[in-house]
This record gives C-alpha cells, sequence and structure tokens, in this order.
DNA sequence: TCCTATGTTGTATG
DNA sequence: ACATACAACATAGG
C-alpha cells in the first residue's frame, strides 16, 4: 500500500493523537518491525510523552514526542496506522500499539517489512535531518535529475526512479505512472535519455507526486481513470492513451506494468 | 501447491 | 570505491 501518498495518508490517521499523552505502550518485543531499534528504550520513554508534531519525508514518518522523544515509522509493504476509539486489544500484527486517554494508536504490519525508530535526542535524529531533497522540494531541480542520470546511466528507468536516494516516497506504481506519462519506456536505460526526455521526466515526477498527494493523500481515493493507476494492478487492463492491451512483466526484479505502443523506446543510433 | 504482493537491504559480482 | 543485480526478509490471499 504505501508510497508518497498513502504514507502521507497514514499520517493523517495519527492526526487526532496530536496534543495527547501517552499512558500505555504495548508492543511484540520480537517483531522484526524493531530491528535496529531499543524496545526496553521506547517502552521506557513512551509512557508520559505528549505527541507534538507529524510529519512525512518520502516513505518516511516520524512523530515528535515531548521531552526530545522521537519515533520514527516507515510502512514496508503491508503496514499502516490506524486509530480506535478509547481501548482496542493488541492484534496479532500490530507490533506497536500506544494508548492515549481517548484513543489507541496501532502499527499494524503482517508482513514486518515496516520500521520503529526510536531517538532521544533534543534535534530531530540524524537518519532523518540527512534523508535527500523531496521530489517536490525547490532544489530538486532538472538538473539534479540530470546528475542522477549521470551517476546511473546503466540502470533501467524504471529501476532508477525506484532509488530513494534521489527520489524519496516514489514506489512501484508512483514509477509506472510516471514513464507513462513521459511516454518513456520502462526499460530504457538512463544514460538513453536526451536534456529534453530528462525536462519531461522531471514534470512528470512532480506532476505525479501532486495528483497522488492530492487524490490519494488528502482525499483517500484513487486517482480518475485517465490514471494509468487504475488500469494497472492485473492482466488484461487497456491503456487510456491507445486502447490496447497492458503488458505486466517483471523489470528490475519488479512488476511492472506499461503500454508499449506509448512508451517509446529510444531511437537507434546510426549504424557506422 | 504455487505464485504474487504499492519495500529495503545485505551480499556478490563486474 | 562505485555501479549493478538479486536473494532474503514474513505473511496472506488468489
Amino acid at each position: 500500500m504505501p508510497e508518497l501518498a498513502e504514507v502521507f495518508f497514514n499520517l493523517q490517521r495519527w492526526q487526532s493523537a496530536r496534543g495527547h499523552r501517552v499512558i500505555e505502550v504495548r508492543l511484540h518485543p520480537n517483531s522484526r518491525v524493531f530491528r535496529g531499534c531499543s524496545v526496553p528504550q521506547l517502552q521506557a520513554q513512551l509512557p508520559g510523552a505528549v505527541m507534538q508534531t507529524s510529519q512525512t519525508h518520502g516513505k518516511q514518518m516520524l512523530f515528535q514526542f515531548s521531552g526530545g522523544r522521537w519515533l520514527g515509522i516507515h510502512l514496508g509493504m503491508t503496514g499502516e496506522l490506524v486509530t480506535e476509539a478509547g481501548t482496542y486489544p493488541q492484534g496479532k500484527h500490530d507490533h506497536l500499539v500506544l494508548r492515549q486517554q481517548a484513543r489507541t494508536l496501532i502499527f499494524r504490519d503482517p508482513r514486518q517489512f515496516g520500521r520503529v525508530r526510536f531517538t532521544l535526542s533534543q534535534e530531530a535524529p540524524e537518519w532523518w535531518r540527512s534523508l535527500p531533497p523531496q521530489i517536490l522540494d525547490l532544489t530538486f531541480t532538472p538538473h539534479r535529475l540530470a546528475q542522477a542520470v549521470s551517476r546511473r546511466k546503466k540502470t533501467p528507468l524504471k529501476s532508477f526512479l525506484l532509488l530513494q536516494e534521489y527520489f524519496p516516497g516514489i514506489g512501484n506504481w508512483m514509477a509506472d505512472e510516471i514513464l507513462w506519462r513521459a511516454r518513456l519506456s520502462p526499460k530504457r536505460l538512463t544514460g538513453s535519455l536526451n536534456p529534453n526526455q530528462i525536462r519531461t521526466l522531471h514534470r512528470e515526477i512532480q506532476k505525479v507526486a501532486r495528483g497522488a498527494l492530492r487524490f490519494i493523500g488528502n482525499q483517500g481515493k484513487d486517482p480518475p481513470d485517465t490514471w494509468l493507476f487504475n488500469h494497472r494492478w492485473s492482466d488484461g487492463g487497456l491503456c487510456p492513451k491507445t486502447k490496447k492491451p497492458l503488458v505486466r512483466e517483471t523489470i528490475g526484479g519488479r512488476t511492472t506494468c506499461w503500454s508499449p505502443a506509448w512508451q517509446r523506446e529510444p531511437r537507434p543510433t546510426t549504424e557506422i
């Protein structure tokens, strides 16, 4: 479920907790989601802490609590945040449960690819401060994209867009949506892009991110049928542009949906 | 039973 | 040192 906009949507699900105190922590201490995290410290420090702010950065979430307590959450592949009124019994996949006076906050993740971090410090934790610029940040420019391209010339566009060090928040469906709109084959190597195509790619990255945040992030509903989004999930879908069958195949180790008649291969270089 | 899944990371290889 | 490819992680659902 969670890419840029879904992560933002999940963050909102804990919105009502802000300004309120945690009175009890329940967790599955041996869950994989706590890898690299001190469970005893988390258990000792969160009770009594008031949630003050919450924010997302790409697929990362950070919750600031009183007293310099920071809770980081990554949803992985199947993670979600849930709020239930009053008390709520801890379920099998509810790895972290924070009870407040009027509500219970739940981090649920069946596959445990998600991750919880806890930091005690005045400043935001180092891992958060060193995240790359967001793709909707003013500093994410076509020039920066061109720099990334020059470092990853032999990477297929599909794999390239999934690199979080350059495109925090882009995931499998966003990458397919961006390439479909930019009319670029996911199999192309980044080194085959001309300057104009790099500008197009930059523009579509930002348009998909903005649109996803508007529809999914804020309204919690799917994008319109003019997007690839609603046609990509199973075999038999038709390209909204060409009305021809979409192709689903593994590219760069991930299932990729694309429209071969619409998304161009590089123009063959002239034989010598 | 077998295959798939909106993600990241460690490891091997070039 | 850097770029690239891929198995592994744990679980549910078709």
